[in-house]
DNA sequence: GTGGTCTAGACCACA
DNA sequence: GTGGTCTAGACCACG
């Protein structure tokens, strides 16, 4: 799995590669078992700073994503149905777009489709 | 229309004020042409320092969200269906989002029954 | 002749109708010993301070493309031909446009073009 | 490459350093790839804040000149020929320029050789 | 080290 | 009155 940051943009690195990791799990690239880089050989293969894949790392082990063990480094982890409390976060973070695109005169179907188009795409 | 900021949270208070003027758009509390409180004025309501609204203002005048005329301050637009460039972007930004959910066992129905919960509260 | 003004531009008021009356002389729409209309009649025609017109009015005087009187307002005036001081100040106004569309690529043909294109717009 | 503000003029500093550094980029003195001083350091330099010479390196970027990388601040970007919209944008910004030069009954020849004499002027 | 954010307070241009 | 500009100084996020 190839991971690539943009480092002209807004978007953190560390958070960059945190996305392209959840994405990984989702498309099913990565699954549950499987052994991530070593923090140091993905620092070296995107060229990056070790401190920024720590980061990464880290916040993904926080969210559940990942295990780390010191000796055999980190593996994706099995994820529970986790309904009540990441839904209302969720939400929080989408109302803006959601209010954006209805601004720009975006239906609920047009939205909808589009989110269908990225988790088809993903599923893939 | 009342504007709250969170202080202590990670979102810069310049993009938590072009949310909510954005989400007040969508909500149809704001409508195109009405006036929105000078730049001092809400500053001064919400206890924060002229130039972060300044920098809010400016932001939802690059989008396209509202116009700053010269005479009076500003007032809000009224925006053109923009299909394009606008979706795709969104879908980028959206992606990361979904990508979650989809690890947290959600499926594509539930995350729509989220999205249009958003659409409907904002709707109202 | 018509003048129009944008509110919502970062050009000032009194600038933008300055301008176009330099427009409407150099176009030959207004020729010398034409009367320009009174500052309340422009104000009221425009829908614009009364102020703002004055100050664009008191910029031509001073540029000398008006002569104005007390009591029978403002008029056209003749101009002579103006060859140093006016160039090398145009030069210095210009450096800017020059430079940035030799960023983009624009070859001194394409650049004299466009000026000539404007040219004849005018003179037509 | 030195960069001097004039600041008893009625251009904001802000605008004179990005014109200074398009001017820079048009000469050549600066190429694609050349970093450009951080903030502090040409702030220093020249003897303004910080805030003036961030606004203008923010201008530069949205403008496309300028390539802001998280890692190691600013540096020239590479720009593509851009036609369409630019030259339109640049005809109406110079028309003004244009008129005032045909009251002042300088000719179509006499307005491109001093075009040509900024570009060659850069272009050493 | 870099840029980003925020504050406080000042002055000016504009209308 | 409005927004625009500039300053001085502080803190934080990032890498």
């Amino acid at each position: 799995m190839i991971i690539e940051v943009d480092f002209s943009g807004d978007i953190p690195i560390y958070s960059q590669v945190r996305d392209q990791i959840v994405i990984g799990i989702a498309s099913g690239q990565l699954r549950p078992g499987d052994a991530l880089p070593s923090v140091r050989r993905l620092a070296a293969d995107i060229g990056i700073n070790v401190h920024t894949v720590n980061k990464a790392y880290a916040i993904l082990r926080d969210e559940g994503f990942i295990i780390m063990d010191r000796r055999s480094g980190a593996e994706i982890a099995a994820m529970k149905k986790e309904d009540g409390p990441f839904i209302e976060q969720l939400k929080g973070r989408l109302c803006p777009y959601v209010a954006e695109a209805m601004c720009r005169q975006m239906s609920l179907e047009e939205f909808q489709e589009s989110v269908a188009s990225i988790y088809h795409s993903l599923k893939m």
